[in-house]
DNA sequence: GCGCTAATGATAGTGTATTCTCAATAGCGC
DNA sequence: GCGCTATTGAGAATACACTATCATTAGCGC
């Protein structure tokens, strides 16, 4: 059966405590604060079982590394940095998608990613 | 300068009158009816080029491989059909994304995808 | 047609993300 | 505490997309 242990609690709580997707390797260095020699590969190990369980997914956007995020925030979506090419939240959702798929397609999920300057980088 | 080639004429032709995204596999596959010997190499050399002159556009689709779209189609999105795996072109645009971004952010650009079932599929 | 040189084809190489290997470690039921 | 075995850590290995290399081919201006 599967074994709770201080790694995958670690990995965890970083992801649940982010406020924004992250790389594997930003996961990693968070969890490191709980559990020093943590490897990479628990952190894929982890990550991919949480996937596996529904409490975490990906966010794959082009141009930048897969990101990981908890589950435990609602539907949303995120917003690309040119500048700074952090990835941030997104609440809200353009909604009624429904009329843009072809006549016959059945529609069962959708993705939106908005590209621009975040505030920090709009004002420098 | 820039030459002319019969490989180049036949992945442009090739590109542009899919009705689709297409891989660079494809390409050359299809390139190849023309260009019998053409490599892969020229595919990629090609559509660097027509990426850097504007005419054509990468279309990356986390969980699919990198696919390449011929720029003369107008502003669209794109439907990933679970379970042929293929990427459709959606004509339309939910629009008044703006709303969405958090305040402060400057929006300039914005990529959506739909997911679920294309007709042939969704009839199977 | 000639010559210059960009383009090509085949394949090796690169970069990045992720998984595998395997000996050592450590949950958890008893 | 004991033992069984899932999990871990470290680095090697893999998968994939793409680029570099280099000898050969072939546009294009004259």
């Amino acid at each position: 059966m599967e074994r709770r242990t201080r790694q995958r609690s670690a990995i965890q709580e970083a992801l649940s405590s982010a406020e924004r997707p992250l790389t594997p390797a930003e996961v990693l260095e968070m969890a490191q604060a709980k559990v020093p020699n943590l490897g990479l590969a628990t952190v894929y190990r982890a990550l991919r079982s949480m996937i596996e369980e529904g409490s975490a997914h990906l966010v794959d956007i082009p141009g930048t590394p897969p990101r990981y995020e908890s589950s435990h925030l609602g539907h949303h979506h995120h917003f690309h940095c040119r500048t700074c090419l952090q990835v941030f939240e997104v609440d809200g959702c353009p909604g009624n998608l429904a009329r843009l798929a072809p006549p016959g397609f059945v529609l069962d999920g959708h993705e939106v990613v908005l590209y621009g300057r975040c505030t920090r980088c709009a004002a420098a």
